[in-house]
DNA sequence: CAGCAAGTTTTTGCATGCAATCTCCGCGCA
DNA sequence: TGCGCGGAGATTGCATGCAAAAACTTGCTG
């Protein structure tokens, strides 16, 4: 009945319709923590909270629970899910085993030389990023961009990786299991730039990433399986210190919905 | 405790939830072949064809665009997916690395022997099936409901397995690339009755399973995740074989939705 | 005859009403 | 005092109306 608000087509976002809007909005307060494991998301608060009605809000609860961030109750209904150290572990795991997959695919299938160019050009990028890091005339202090512009090269590079695999069926898979809150490799990567020894790690990382290009263009399948999946492992490590440091947890998406096993 | 059904009609399924129902009705005439693949899936007719309204059914679509079944047209609505042959293969080759990957955290994450008595209670019952088969005595056509059986008990093994890796990540996955045509490990079984060396093929089957079974137990993990792949792999030929008999293509679910390179 | 444009029809996306169901709280009874 | 029960409010699932956009049709013009 009542003009919700004036629409103004101008200026929107790039979401033009309500659903998309409301799952990208529901997405962003689940991972920002808005709400609580366990809670019970009923869609009339929402309505009010998010300004659409009950039809596109359902629709994206529906997705989201899809995508494993909520949890259809029995009764009808969506729960916000609680994530336990295993579930995260497993998703690690789970990661780890598709992107090996998709490392060895990307060897087995190269037919051409020159389809490396664009993961040589991200590895070369990335290089001369740490490089420019480790740099003792560099600034001490890491400005926050060459941290996002590190994470859009590491998810580029990683993406390449997928995408040399040539397999829809793999990256359908492999986005699902990225969903999951830190089985994403960005999520954490800005947690390293807190750990102690933040370069070395970073060199094994990148180490990672020359040795598996090498081991994709000599067509070496097994070792660029089992290099990618150490890769990923690494997450693992960073998981735990985030872990043991709230100041760092509080900065990674997702991180209230972990359920912890005993305290806090 | 009152007279739930008041407008639905006679002698509905066990599915309760009209969402329910017509999600198992869209998915039911999808594999079955009732659409062409690349028809659009307008709304109104399936108002009139399945019973129920709109409601329903968009959400029903929208699942079944997540599954994979559907495509999202950009322009809005839904569009029967087609599958290329290389579609098949990298399902088939990702149910590979998933369920090996499976064998593997079984036999990592055992803590008890007595956890492997189900597993080994349905390999016994497959190798009783297969000796029964193999016996001359035995007639010569196999019944249909022999088939259904080690159809179940196969089925049960391998999800057994998933349930040894102990990880809902994992299994959720696994459903996901499973819910392609072709993909699912039961719907080619079938195929193999019809196949010259039916026998022999089916013993090389049931010799995977007995030696994933054993390396499972002797914690032998690289070994149980190598022949799960082997395992999984043998899909393939069943695969190639059926798209080379139409009769026997005719049988399996999803067979329409498979676009062929070339001619029909 | 071809191409474009305007009108018409179909279809989707969204909002909302309604009824069945669930939840929760208070009350009565053993 | 504890427990079952009933009812009122809240909540979901479903149907449907409506408007905007897409697709199709038709007619006009070069």
């Amino acid at each position: 009945m009542q003009s919700t608000e004036s629409k103004s087509k101008s200026g929107n976002s790039a979401e033009v319709s309500q659903t998309g809007r409301t799952l990208l909005n529901l997405r962003g307060m689940l991972l920002r923590g808005d709400f609580q494991p366990g809670e019970r998301l009923s869609e009339l608060p929402l309505v009010a909270r998010l300004g659409v009605s009950r039809t596109p809000i359902r629709l994206a609860l529906d997705r989201l629970a899809h995508e494993g961030l909520l949890e259809a109750s029995p009764t009808g209904g969506f729960v916000v899910r609680a994530f336990s150290l295993e579930d995260i572990w497993d998703a690690l795991e789970t990661r780890g085993v598709l992107e090996g997959a998709a490392a060895r695919l990307a060897s087995e299938r190269l037919e051409h030389d020159s389809e490396l160019v664009q993961l040589r050009e991200y590895r070369d990028e990335l290089d001369a990023m740490i490089h420019a890091e480790s740099d003792p005339e560099h600034l001490a202090v890491p400005d926050f961009d060459s941290y996002a512009r590190y994470l859009d090269l590491n998810e580029a590079f990683h993406s390449e990786i997928v995408t040399l695999a040539k397999s829809a069926m793999l990256r359908r898979t492999l986005e699902q299991v990225k969903s999951i809150p830190f089985a994403s490799p960005s999520a954490m990567v800005y947690v390293r730039s807190k750990l102690p020894r933040a370069p070395q790690i970073l060199a094994v990382a990148h180490e990672h990433h020359r040795a598996i290009v090498e081991a994709i263009e000599r067509k070496q399948g097994a070792r660029a399986e089992a290099l990618a999946r150490e890769h990923a492992g690494m997450s693992r490590y960073n998981v735990e210190v985030a872990l043991t440091e709230p100041s760092i947890l509080s900065t990674v998406p997702g991180a209230s919905l972990i359920r912890m096993p005993a305290a806090v």
